[in-house]
DNA sequence: GTGGGGCCTGACGCCGGGTGAGGGTCAACC
DNA sequence: GGTTGACCCTCACCCGGCGTCAGGCCCCAC
């Protein structure tokens, strides 16, 4: 009389190891023992296993099952609470997490259809921190433009890409070549090439009217990883990113936005 | 030139034994040591462990992680994609525990005011499966009349309780006796059983017609945990399930339910 | 030279068991 | 009554991702 923890793991599903772990805890101890030694259990067994597994699947550490199922069921309920609140916690940090892989994803595309080599022969040196970049995406995504920007990224050919970044190389020599020749930032010369690259973003990404163009220049300017997407640090001067803020929001003031 | 691994730990909130770890590992080795031994990481490895640590949020493994990092960041974009199954997957997993808990706790409101040992003096043998009852909590949610008679019993009294269950002790003594004399399941005095166990749940619980009637004893005839709940296990006799069954719907016949 | 902080390596602990190793037990069949 | 194969026992190490000592070196300031 009494079922061995063969019987029992066959009835349960539960392996025969679980059943010695629960019993060295002192858990679940078998009502009896066969003269050989073999654990046997009873009916009584066999319903305290059934409430340890009702707790251990609401995510219950098996020492607070000890506890709950000592204590005469008085404060289950305290628990039940507990684990409650506990688990819509865990829900919401993983909707958290959710979110952050589908931007990843959604970053990760960039550039998807392009091998590893292809990638790095386009990008280069700008190397593609997804650390940064999902984190922008997070900051971004309810900013005008910016779901627009980062379909048509998407959609960029290895040939678009190639002409993309070689004119953006370009650019970033005459950028740098103006401020290391002390051009001023509101000067003519520095405004033109805010003004070419407000261009440029319209061609490649997204159409950048004067004052989206100056919030993503003030992002420049107040983080250095953004602008490192832009300008690679070995290129990068002390104050070229506020410099070209300056330009940028020198030109829009010169070339205001159509009404 | 170089961080310690205090100083990265200041920066990044890791610990430094994390970084110990992730050493012996060989995920995140630092770029050079100091003639005393220290490690020193340099923005290379800072950079590296960014990534890490995005991942490591995403709850990669540290050996994914590494593979991901070596490889030449090709696909990262599968290795996101299957995180985010298993991520939405565990949210799904979470809500439904979380329903378990919910159904669990207003089970176990059921006479939450009354302390464990009046609890014992009420319910005596007829102890509370919270297994049990919660899984029928969750079969029988949608049932009519199950919500009602859940939200009356957590606002019964001890004396409410006393009452009722000393009815329910006696009917369940006339039923055995019932039962052991021979008297058909189809007869009079079973009906009339039957039908004042139909009472005593619209007295307590629900107003119970006697198709709803019907289906209960049909739990109590397909389910012994069910059963169990009406009639404790040392006073049941093999069949008596099935033989409440029968004369409930005979009694349903006997008497229709009003139109 | 001495005190206090930071650094090193090495090793054990945690939780919930999985996965053996090495050996006894039980029922059935030859 | 011997063998086979399925079952059971205990003991003990293993996983991941570190936390937490223990024992000892290094470095700077007083």
């Amino acid at each position: 009389m009494g079922y061995t923890v063969g019987q029992v793991s066959d009835f349960t599903g539960i392996t025969v190891r679980t059943l010695h772990h629960y019993d060295t805890l002192g858990l679940l101890s078998p009502g009896d023992r066969s003269p050989a030694g073999y654990r046997l259990y009873g009916d009584a067994g066999l319903a305290r296993l059934q409430q340890i597994l009702f707790y251990r699947e609401l995510g219950f550490p098996l020492d607070e099952i000890a506890t709950i199922l000592e204590d005469p069921q008085a404060n289950a309920l305290d628990h039940l609470r507990a684990r409650h609140r506990l688990l819509t916690g865990q829900i919401a940090a993983l909707q958290r997490l959710v979110e952050v892989a589908e931007h990843a994803m959604e970053v990760q595309q960039t550039g998807v259809d392009l091998t590893p080599e292809e990638r790095f022969e386009v990008f280069g040196e700008v190397t593609f921190d997804l650390t940064y970049a999902t984190e922008a995406h997070l900051k971004w995504q309810h900013r005008p433009g910016h779901q627009r920007a980062m379909a048509r990224a998407a959609t960029h050919s290895k040939e678009d890409w190639a002409v993309l970044m070689a004119e953006a190389a370009d650019w970033r020599l005459r950028l740098r070549a103006a401020f290391d020749a002390g051009e001023p930032a509101d000067g003519e010369r520095a405004m033109d090439l805010a003004e070419e690259h407000r261009r440029h973003l319209c061609r490649w990404f997204t159409p950048c009217p004067t004052d989206m163009h100056g919030r993503i220049a003030d992002d420049f300017a107040a983080d250095p990883r953004a602008f490192a997407l832009l300008v690679p640090p070995s290129a990068q001067r002390p104050g070229l990113a506020a410099y070209l803020r300056t330009a940028v929001h020198a030109n829009a003031v010169r070339h205001p936005p159509p009404a």
